[in-house]
DNA sequence: GTCCGTGCAAAGGATTTGCATAATC
DNA sequence: GATTATGCAAATCCTTTGCACGGAC
């Protein structure tokens, strides 16, 4: 896997954390999630554990953390494809995005007002399908 | 003000927060940064109280609460106008920009995955031309 | 006078950290 | 064997809350 190219060693809680963001690609964990399928996973690691690697994979860029809404971040795996996201904010499902027009469109804003763009973060948020349909 | 029309009492603390908002109308303060402020203004109310005053503030809509980053909230007064913002990831300026196309794109993307699109948030990163130039 | 607002200190949730032990390389 | 990881518990940061008192209406 990658962990060993990020300079870390290969121990029992990386690679459950990667296995565990792996098999949930569509949503996205807090670490509080990650614990918790660790444990029905009989893999329990100590939560300090599962925030410690987390931030190591961020810091080398194999996970990204999301900060939607409030009370903690959210992490998915890194693909290396950017995307944007919508979100509702009944049943916190996530849908991933990607429009080029808008990508376009924020590096200019940047340029006018002589900023140089280095990130961006955009969440649309909405009531899912689903949601509505309950109510 | 408005603060009687939110049907809240008209009190010191209310009224300076109001007016440090209000003065500071470029920037996006902190509960802490609008505490010390405070003080300085021979105004010297609890961090509690400032924070139940901004949550009731948010509530009503006189204020906004934004989530840059980490560590904690920032405010800005709600002139009604809804805005975005260009965030300087070393100086922590803030500019605000519209972008008319942008919040069409946002509807129909939210249109086209089946939700109904609620709110969204962007933040554009970068580095300001001030900081620019010191590096 | 009633009801709402405030201060204080304690509680709370999310996350981080110090230190001793245990694992990887 | 040296270095890096982990567990545990305590610590930290930001924010909220319970309770008794004081102020607005």
């Amino acid at each position: 896997v990658d962990i060993k190219n990020a300079g870390l060693k290969l121990t029992a809680p990386r690679i459950k954390i990667l296995q565990i963001l792996g098999e949930s690609a569509v949503e996205h964990l807090s670490a509080e999630e990650i614990y918790t399928r660790l444990k029905l996973d009989k893999a329990d690691f100590s939560l300090a554990t599962i925030y410690r690697v987390l931030a190591q994979f961020e810091a080398v860029g194999l996970v990204m953390r999301h900060n939607f809404g409030e009370g903690g971040s959210v992490f998915e795996l890194n693909n290396g494809e950017h995307h944007d996201h919508l979100v509702c904010i009944e049943c916190g499902q996530v849908e991933e995005f990607v429009d080029e027009m808008i990508e376009k469109k924020q590096q200019h804003i940047a340029q006018e007002k002589g900023f140089k763009m280095t990130s961006h973060s955009l969440y649309i948020f909405g009531i899912c399908p689903k949601c509505q349909a309950k109510s």
